[in-house]
This record gives structure tokens, sequence and C-alpha cells, in this order.
DNA sequence: TTATACTCTACTATATTAATAGAAATTGTA
DNA sequence: TACAATTTCTATTAATATAGTAGAGTATAA
């Protein structure tokens, strides 16, 4: 698994409208408070609803907010959607041309191994879970 | 962590010559073997040998073999030499644009326990592990 | 009507990945 | 010594992924 610089931002994005769940916040405060560049965003925040996770309303009090409760919203999701698979490699989905014989293969559990324990993170923590994270913590000076 | 074909071929010649350890192979032995384009795999062994994994002798009976005993070689080690660091972001180590305030960013800390848990697992395996699981299961068919 | 905001398609620049090409140097052996 | 097999070194390239940018169009509240 590996976190680009669109999930990074994405990540943050949903965690800034959990956070303020039940607002609508526009794409230009998003992405002038997370620092992120507004076009790039807005591709990304098109993305997030063209799948459900974020819906919209345009004109003048327009923006995004979730589709769904933070609590319902995992952690994973977000990654797998923006950043693809969490396996460390390619082989264990799709068709790798790296393996003579991937059945036998000595690094698939291995690999198999760290995916599961990857999964266990990522795919056990909600939105709601950060966002109380937030709070409790008290990250005051954050500007999330 | 994500092991590119570079890291896997990689992963898979120490592999093999721990394996054989003792024996020196050729390129295009290994290459064959592996089913790695000769090329490609030139290259990856003159990095691994410039940073002293393995040692090379030249002429008519010339060939690879490894530098150390596999027990002393870790898996962790290759991958973080040939595909770089197994953190999932690389705001961890280097230095990232992507948080306005690192030092509060609710996602670090998961970033760090998914760093730790792989490290658990890569840098406690050595290749003499590998090897023994190899031949313990009786991996005839599988040419590595 | 207008200002503000989302929508959509296309384009671009840079870096990474996965090789490929070819000439030079070394070494065992016939 | 000649030669064949092998490593060594530098450069180049093709394809893909990443991280944006540009601009015209559509919807809505006031
Ligand atoms: S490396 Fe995935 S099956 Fe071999
Ligand atoms: S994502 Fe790494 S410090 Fe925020």
């Amino acid at each position: 698994m590996r976190i680009t610089y669109k999930g990074d931002y994405a990540l943050k994005t949903i965690l800034k409208l959990s956070i303020n769940y039940g607002k609508v916040l526009s794409i230009h405060k998003l992405a002038k408070d997370l620092d992120i560049p507004v076009k790039f965003l807005e591709q990304i925040l098109l993305e997030l609803k063209r799948v459900g996770f974020v819906k919209s309303r345009r004109g003048k009090v327009g923006g995004y907010f979730l589709a769904r409760h933070p609590s319902k919203i995992m952690l994973g999701e977000i990654i797998r959607f923006v950043d693809g698979p969490i396996e460390p490699i390619a082989c264990i989905n799709d068709n790798y041309r790296g393996c003579n014989d991937m059945y036998r293969c000595i690094f698939r559990d291995l690999w198999k191994k760290i995916t599961e324990q990857t999964s266990k993170i990522v795919d056990n923590i909600s939105f709601e879970d950060l966002r109380r994270r937030f709070t409790d913590k008290k990250f005051l000076a954050y500007t999330i």
C-alpha cells in the first residue's frame, strides 16, 4: 500500500467533512484550509461524489457534504478507491507476470500476511473514530 | 510499501542465490530460470553488488554469489534497498508538503503502526528462513 | 440579474518504472 | 595466444503513473 498525494488529500477532505458533519463546505474552503490545489481537489471530489461517498449542492451556498454518516465510512474504503488495492504487490489480485508459479511462490504468504495486518487497521477505523480522536485530543491549533 | 517488478526480481534472485549458496550462478542462468529480462537483471545485480549484498566473478566460469550467508540477509534489507522505505506515505521520513501540521496529524499514528507491523515481518525473516521454507515444503516443481 | 459555486473534458509537466543497446574489460582453457 | 563466455559500464527509451492546470459550461440563492 502506498498513499499518494491524491489519497492523502482525499482522506483529509473526508475527515474535515466528518468533523463538520451536517454542514456544507465549498471546494474553495476545503482547499484553503487543507492546503490542497483547488483544481486538483475539485477532481478528487467529483470522483468521490460519483462513487457515492459525498454529495454536493450547486449554486450560491453550494458545496460538499458526506453522503453517509462518518461511522459508516471506513478508512480503507477511501484508500482503496483513490490509491488502489492495499496489497504490497499486484500479483495477489491481478495477472502478474513476475511469478513462474504463483501458487508455489515463497513470498506470496508474506504479502498476504502484510495485507491482512494492514486491512485489520484501515478496515476497522471509521471516520467517526478519527473525528473523535480529533476532538478528544483537542487539536485546537490544527486547521482541519 | 509497494514491491515493484524490480524489487520482486531482486528478492527472487537473492533467494535463488541463497538456495544455491556456495555456487556461482551466471546472469544468464538466473534470468532464464527466474524469467527475468537479462539486461534488467544485469543492472539489478550490479546495484546489489555495489552495496555489498552479492559478489561476482568475471570470465569464463564467472557469475554471481552471495557476499554473506543467507541467515545474515533480511528480507527488509533488500526491499528497502531496491524499492525504498516500507512506510505507506513519505511524510514519516521525508519532507512531505501534504500536512499543515505533521506533529498533530491524525493519520500519522496509523501510518506508523502499519509501518511497525510490516517491519516486524520483513525485518525478522532472513533468506535462510525462506530457503528452509522452500526445501521443507518440497517445492519440487518450482524452478527457483 | 448576478455572484458564487459545482460540472465536465481536456491538456500538460514531471517522475517513476521497466526495460533495451552496445561497447569494453576479464578470465579460463584449448 | 586466441577465443568464448562472462561481467562491467554508460546511455537511451518507451510506457505509465502522478500531480497537477485550463477553461468553458451549468445550477442556484439572493
Ligand atoms: S511474488 Fe506474488 S505470487 Fe510470487
Ligand atoms: S499524513 Fe503524514 S503527518 Fe499527516
